[in-house]
DNA sequence: AATTTAATGTTAGCAGTGTAAACATGATAA
DNA sequence: TTATCATGTTTACACTGCTAACATTAAATT
């Protein structure tokens, strides 16, 4: 005999819809078929996430905790160049390997971080620790600058995830995706080398 | 009297999806408010367009044809840097001020490009442009490296224009959006300094 | 010029969606 | 024990993408 309430429904409904965005794609996600799965009422979710908008928080919040672990770095120990690399690296993985997901928390599918505080704070949680260990390499610098080189280093992994995923590795010519072929694993197998001299130039200048 | 066949329906739909796409968000339009708004029947679109994502697709390729306008340079004259520089300007400003236009350009709603061939052609042409202009500055590399270093640039700007819209500049601290305030309209202070260094850095390693 | 054909439009309808309102159940607090 | 409130259900509305069957008219063929 199935009880009327279900009892953790909420972090279900999380965990499916993680699983389920990250692998058709959010847009494929629906809040019935999502209840379906739980063996629940159509609108049972509602009593749990105001909007689908609410859901997808949860679930961007979800992908930044994670992508904050597969960052972190523990700005207690002196922090070197390698370690940003090593992370960068991580970065780059997470946005490749859970694309999905890295659409849904750098997209527009939640509009407004502020209103979702778990999610504003995962992210910050995420920057943060990039901010911090990024300051110890470049020290001499006043904050402002580094916050600068710190967006800068952002960009360029983010920017990565982006164009990587369109620069897709297909036959002889243009004939999928844009830009020439093999670019994609040129850059994929220099990325240590590639993170190495961006960062060095942050340094420096 | 209004006479049964409308005569320029695909034109008028593309023009209005583009006009709707970037005011409210590709996720806002429908098939069927588009086909009102021009005074058609909720299916005639599906005469032009077999899919929502066709008509995605249009637009996406209207949108790559305004960037490669907004960031074209004459290869024919001597490329320099100050050009790349400028255009690199103009990238940034098209992703920020047409924003809506290039999350379908650059996100997922388009799923294969090369299933709209204008669409590839037209992505292809904004690559292509700028990749033939950085190899004139770079002109002692080969043809891999130069595709690499041009990979990193656009995956620079690109990543530029997804983290400064993330970083909004709004109250004393992280409030609404990541990171710091005042990062963002610090990094458009100096970006013609910034796209400098990056561009130094790329033509001299 | 008459007729066939293909392009482009319409109407009706299916299966699916987000979400609100009214109601039911049962765990928890008074 | 009883009242309250969180959490579930049922029903319903307005909207969506898309298909099939049919209507109209422009263009091609005879």
């Amino acid at each position: 005999m199935k009880s009327y309430h279900h009892g953790n429904l909420k972090q279900e409904l999380i965990d499916c819809a993680c699983k389920l965005c990250e692998r058709d794609g959010y847009t494929k996600l629906s809040i019935r078929s999502l209840a379906k799965e739980s063996g629940v009422s159509q609108t049972a979710p509602y009593r749990h996430f105001k909007t689908k908008e609410a859901l997808y928080a949860s679930v961007a919040t979800d992908g930044f905790k994670k992508l904050s672990k597969a960052c972190h770095i523990d700005t207690n120990k002196k922090v070197l160049k390698k370690h940003l690399i090593e992370k960068g690296r991580n970065y780059i993985e997470f946005g490749l390997n859970y694309a999905n997901t890295y659409d849904l928390m750098f997209g527009t599918a939640v509009g407004n971080f502020a209103e979702y505080p778990e999610l504003l704070e995962s992210a910050n949680m995420t920057y943060e620790n990039m901010r911090l260990s990024f300051a110890q390499l470049a020290d001499d610098d006043d904050d402002d600058t580094i916050a600068l080189k710190c967006i800068t280093l952002w960009s360029m992994v983010h920017g990565l995830v982006g164009i990587l995923r369109k620069v897709q590795v297909v036959g002889d010519d243009f004939e999928d995706g844009i830009g020439p072929i093999s670019t994609a694993s040129v850059i994929a197998d220099n990325l240590e080398d590639h993170l190495d001299r961006v960062l060095t130039g942050l340094i420096q200048s």
